[in-house]
DNA sequence: ACTCCTTTGTGTCAAAAGTACACATTGCGA
DNA sequence: TCGCAATGTGTACTTTTGACACAAAGGAGT
């Protein structure tokens, strides 16, 4: 008749953060090292813990980043919730949350969150049950414990798909920037190559970026011009309703 | 050091789920009122229930709408996770859930879905908790229990980026059915006015639908051709990564 | 000072897609 | 047979896309 019944099941609620960083070349992603474990072999794991009883998802999901990695003010975005039951078949997984969780039988549901940050502002420094913390190559991901690859995978999709929906965002950005800065993230994001004079013409048609009175310098060719982002224009396209670039 | 700390929770899991049902007029969500618990006052809300310890996140989503409405083999796509602490703020929903759960006081973290699906083929059959069912105008749906009209809403607006991501899916459409039909249905989930050529001519370059050797009979003025899906077309179109109608 | 190297920055043209718009056709019903 | 109501169609114009190549700037090495 209603849900009383002997099926209900006493779940942990953990949120993982799959962190994408761009260093104006190439693509990385935020994985971290548990600390060792006996007998456990030694994964990569995105960044992910418990939440906490009064804390809202995206909240938590800050938090345990800053407590693993020691980044914080990331703006997140949920990416969903992976639960498969048998999330923890890997001998190696269930291993880990025997040796450090209180109830390691558990059944645990996560709650995925990602970003897009400029990754020379952020140095991540592990703590907490992290032993290390650092920025890896996407393209080298590979096996990740739990189900944090398939995580992994989706968040990818996910940002593949925003960088259509929606012009790239500032936190991601420095100050000043060049074109072919610009354009080698929308070509790493998107997995292709874009040409230079064509990607020109439309991102400048959109507004968000300005020239700026100053040049690169230094550097052994031409010296590019620098740009920076008209955060107003964003606001109001934001308004709007963006509706794609259509790279 | 680790998350062997007193703050873990023990929360429960539910699945929300949103159905949007389509008459080829108007665009409708499937609500529930609950069976009447004392004091309670009476609310629409979304079939929703607890999942079960062994049962995979999606399937759970399947198996809560089928006890509640009856309806089932339902294609349900995630929208997310919802689950502020104070989803349960309201008194009306706390009464309700003493009333209940065996563990009213439990956090409640929610694993929204939704589907869209031709309305005349599912004719909701209330029962478990459900002391009804209906499809309501989605322009009239006012408040709902929980923080499901947050839930209705993202679900919503996920709906609306999809069909321009993806062309709208079989599951929804009658075995034949005219261009007009497919002419609103865009209009309605879109919120706005699309020219009648335009989109004919549009719909029929992707060779997604093809007509029939067949006529409405019994209108009052021209009868419309009567069109079909292609779905080896469809399949193709899905492979080789559709990026967006446009309309 | 000259040459080389590397990266920047720019324009055009043809094809495709989008947008706006009006009128004849069909079949029923009065 | 006239009116009504919805279907079904074409064209002209504008905008966007996509392909494509070469001169310009500045440092580095000789």
């Amino acid at each position: 008749m209603h849900s009383k019944n002997k099926h209900e099941i006493n779940p942990r609620i953990s949120t993982d953060c799959v962190i994408f960083g761009f260093d104006f070349s190439q693509l990385r992603v935020l994985l971290i090292e548990r600390e060792p474990v006996q007998n456990v072999m030694q994964i990569n794991a995105l960044p992910g813990d418990l939440i906490y009883e009064d804390e809202d998802l995206d909240s938590a999901a800050g938090r345990v980043l800053k407590e693993l990695t020691g980044l914080k003010d990331i703006y997140l975005e949920q990416v969903g919730a992976f639960g498969d039951p048998d999330r923890t078949s890997n001998p190696n997984d269930r291993m880990w949350v025997e040796a450090v969780r209180e109830d390691p039988a558990a059944r645990v549901i996560t709650i995925a969150y990602y970003s897009l940050v400029n990754l020379n502002n952020y140095v991540p420094q592990a703590s907490s049950f992290a032993k290390s913390a650092s920025w890896v190559l996407v393209d080298e991901v590979s096996e990740l414990a739990f189900d944090h690859f398939q995580i992994f995978q989706a968040a990818r999709k996910k940002l593949k798909d925003k960088i259509n929906m929606r012009p790239i965002g500032f936190n991601l950005l420095p100050e000043k920037f060049t074109f072919s800065q610009l354009h080698r993230l929308y070509e790493v994001i998107l997995g292709r190559e874009l040409d230079k004079r064509n990607f020109r013409r439309k991102m400048l048609k959109l507004n968000l970026v300005e020239s700026l009175d100053e040049k690169q310098e230094g550097v052994p060719h031409k010296p590019s011009q620098y740009f920076k982002f008209n955060e107003e224009n964003y606001s109001k396209l934001l308004e709007n309703g963006f509706d794609g670039f259509g790279f």
